[in-house]
DNA sequence: CCCATACATATCGCGTTGCGACACAATATA
DNA sequence: TATATTGTGTCGCAACGCGATATGTATGGG
């Protein structure tokens, strides 16, 4: 204890700190882990506002997929898995929750009848609704700080020119 | 398909897309979308990069914090949780696979025996220094869509200041 | 000095998630 | 029609986090 929040410690970054043969300050691990922490909490945010819900973070995730998909468009499994940047079977996997939660359905093409395609219920756009707007919130909150950790993290190196 | 990256989809934002009642707009759902998208991204290329090293993420998340601690502190068992926002029990397990792999080693603290201290072989620094490295290349490169898309989620909203 | 209490770590079993490998029907291609 | 490709689905596995519980260690009041 008495180091919490990374943030504060990563601040100074004293040119001793880089010593002989090392490539990378101490200062500047604790950057990354700095920003590490960051998309963390972020992350534990958004599950714990899904628990609110009953659900979880990767329903949240999919169910913004199929919300902000295209008006002309339709998601199938293969392109919320694409989206999601999952395997098409783990895609499987969460539509059977979402399907088994009512917050999402499925409806095979009529055209290419081994397409599915996906629909929000409802219910999901009502809960969905909620949720974005606290997301939004809590981006709003932390965004000048997220902002900041990526400049300082990638700057620790853009300008690294010492003399010899 | 022909939606890819989500983040092109996500630039105008047409007005007459805020329907009545509906209090945000598709385009905002995309936009949330190409986030999390992001977010994803970067976490599937930490995982891939510590994957190359026979290790997982969370391995690396460990041993940055290890690495970027202060110098006149030790890493315990229970700061190790705090700082990856996980229970202490989550964080046993994290070590013993950490142990396991001759990453970083147990050392118990001879002046409260309760306490664990955990420190980085050198096997464990040299695969560290190659990850944070990548890393802190990615975020070199992603940066910048980073920050726009936190700036472009929060702007949203920031000034909806519609008249009527 | 003893005991109750708090603390630090460890163990166990569970649920969720993602994966690779495989299976199978529908479609495209030859 | 024979063959490949595509889109979904199924199975078993491993990693991860959790709650509940256990065990050893400190610490403070009597």
């Amino acid at each position: 204890m008495t180091w919490r929040r990374p943030f504060e410690q990563a601040w100074g970054v004293p040119q001793e700190e880089r010593g002989r043969g090392a490539r990378l300050a101490r200062s500047e691990y604790a950057l990354l882990a700095a920003f590490r922490y960051a998309l963390r909490s972020f992350l534990r945010f958004s599950e714990s506002a899904a628990e609110g819900g009953g659900l979880t973070a990767q329903h949240y995730q999919a169910m913004l997929v199929l919300r902000g998909c295209p008006e002309d468009r339709r998601v199938t499994i293969n392109d919320l898995a694409q989206q999601l940047l999952i395997r098409h079977n783990s895609a499987v996997g969460l539509v059977d929750r979402l399907d088994r939660q009512g917050l999402a359905v499925r409806e095979s093409s009529p055209l290419d009848k081994r397409k599915v395609y996906l629909r929000l219920t409802p219910k999901g756009e009502r809960i969905l609704e909620r949720l974005a707007d606290v997301h939004r919130e809590e981006l709003r909150r932390i965004g000048p700080q997220l902002r900041q950790l990526v400049q300082q993290v990638t700057r620790a190196t853009a300008a690294p020119r010492r003399r010899a």
